[in-house]
DNA sequence: TTGTATGCGTTATCAT
DNA sequence: ATGATAACGCATACAA
């Protein structure tokens, strides 16, 4: 972010201002359930009642209250709602990195559940900052809202691993390895491994990986998948062929330039995500080679540049609105405590052939 | 979203199951301010003042409030707090759709600024539904926030357009025309006629445009200033070259080939967004024309993708990080009631120049 | 400075 | 079926 503009300095706005109001107290007060309760002539109780229990009500009372509720513009307030029942209806999201493209789609099939089954969903972005972790895990300590969907790949600073104070959680496509916490997610390795046999069948033998940054677990599962296609293969894993990154296009640039200054260069490259497959296109093309002629290229989890790519690339395609639905699906039967509840579900990935992959020159 | 599947049947899952516990009030109870008090010998007025206004109080309670603290566990819970201050110190951003890779730079800003002040952001996807935004603006209502964020271009369903039912908010990018509500955006007809003004700088006369949908406020705006700068230039504004899109990569690929088609087609080509300038660029080199040899493209924001294109993109960079700040800064200021706040802040708008545009080949 | 007591707006309990 | 009343957990006006 080279945006650091303290809002000191503004020459470059136009300003016209208008007073700020004092309160929102100050002028007319809400209409509570009282007052309700006093128009429709009976007690706070059967308003309650009416509005959340109907059939517990007269249909003299019931209706009562309704022209009472439609008059005064009643609307129940969902904070004392909250402090009373000791839950929210809402649920949080929690995801590390907002400008990555990966998680919307995930974040879209959360909504579509929790609505419904009638639940909000907040979310909120900790940019992998603790005391951001720590300030989202306070609105659940505060019933703010009743549970979590980590997509952060790691227990939010301020969270016991264990007991009774863990709130409801459920991890999304990362996990903490060791715990009991319940998570959705794809088998990285046997992905990997799917891309990698495709690379293979083609005819390629040389064929590189550029994987993610080690402090991410899904690099080294993705890693793992990519070195047992080869040793399935027959094939003698090079050290020199897997070069690192940090999921980031530019690292994808550098690790394809790197891998192409070999002797002996390969004809294919596995990458861990998308946006280092379109960096190391980049980088192939930037030494006057052609994608798939020259080299071939694999992306990881088919985010929309993927197809935007010239030439599209083949990528690894999470199910990523339904991981979010089950998710969420989780989520709330943890929360409202009916039946067992899956500690691990995993989603089968599919690879989607596209235009940066065919079979090395050698082979045609 | 084609990924429709209902959780009931889930063959590719692997299911090991975990009792979920009962529910979170059954076991051991949380501490309240009463505990504490009791164990601090003092009163719940003290141990209040000790944790909220520590001045307003004896250095001898509040060693012992403190220590009670400690030993307890206590932390204040922010529904009750809430409840009793009618404030929450967090506001809610929302957006219509999360996909689209312009919002998380300027929710970046507000975040930025959120912690500075001390509030919490939480984020809320509408997806342009009525529903959702009525479910987003009960919170509100609800008092589970103390404000809202725009970044929709629209009053959501269910919120007053005036009156003291209206809930503090603050436009970002787009808006309400006719309205009182703060906003802080940029000028979009300045900047597109900026742009354009580069294209007639390189030589081009023949100058196209792609623009967004017309249901969204900016399109007309930037189709404006693009008429404008051709105007000025005392060149005629051929409707031909004039095709509509709707901000996606696919449209402008469409548009483009529309473009192409035409028995005199364009020079240069100015997108209202980056996605589109990405389609464009696609549908040239489809035809085996070059950017920016053949055909310069401009496009209109500066996303990830427009440097990720090859060749990267020429656009017009928004502020948007700033504009997150701002918009926080200017809600915060409304919240607090303190002073005035501007009704309108507009920033200015950068053209970034990269590969994607060069003189025409006539004035080579 | 401290404690007492009340209210924030609901819902749940217990009589009636 | 209904009404009075007590929580939910905290902050503050007022009195001491």
């Amino acid at each position: 972010v080279d945006e650091s503009g303290s809002s000191g300095d503004q020459p470059d706005i136009t300003a016209r201002l208008i007073k700020t109001r004092r309160s929102r107290l100050s002028s007319n007060r809400r209409v509570t359930i009282a007052d309700v309760a006093r128009l429709a002539k009976v007690s706070t109780a059967s308003v309650s009642r009416a509005l959340t229990d109907p059939a517990a009500v007269t249909e003299d009372t019931r209706l009562a209250v309704m022209e009472a509720v439609a008059r005064t513009g009643y609307r129940p307030n969902g904070l004392a709602r909250a402090l009373r029942k000791q839950a929210t209806r809402s649920v949080l999201a929690l995801v590390a990195d907002l400008t990555n493209p990966f998680y919307p789609a995930i974040i879209l099939g959360m909504e579509q559940q929790a609505q419904e089954r009638d639940y909000t969903v907040l979310m909120g972005h900790t940019g992998a900052d603790p005391r951001r972790e720590a300030s989202y895990m306070e609105l659940l300590r505060d019933q703010r809202a009743d549970g979590v969907l980590l997509m952060t790949g790691c227990l939010p600073a301020g969270c016991p691993l264990s007991g009774p104070d863990r709130p409801p959680m459920v991890f999304v496509s990362e996990y903490l390895p060791g715990s009991d916490i319940p998570k959705v997610r794809i088998d990285n390795a046997e992905a990997a491994y799917g891309a990698v046999g495709y690379l293979l069948e083609l005819g390629h033998r040389r064929i590189a990986h550029i994987s993610g940054p080690i402090t991410r677990m899904i690099s080294p599962e993705r890693q793992a998948g990519y070195m047992r296609a080869l040793m399935a293969a027959g094939i003698e894993v090079a050290p020199e062929l897997m070069v690192n990154g940090d999921f980031r296009y530019e690292s994808g640039m550098a690790a394809c330039a790197k891998l192409l200054s070999l002797a002996q260069p390969p004809t294919a490259i596995f990458c861990a995500n998308d946006e280092m497959a379109a960096g190391a296109v980049k980088a192939i093309r930037s030494r006057g080679l052609r994608v798939p002629d020259d080299v071939s290229v694999v992306g990881f989890d088919d985010i929309q540049i993927a197809e935007m790519c010239d030439p599209p690339l083949t990528t690894v395609r999470q199910p990523r609105a339904r991981m979010g639905q089950i998710a969420m699906d989780m989520l709330i039967r943890l929360l409202e405590g009916m039946g067992d509840v899956e500690v691990e579900v995993t989603l089968e990935a599919e690879l989607i052939i596209r235009g940066s992959t065919a079979p090395p020159k050698s082979a045609v």
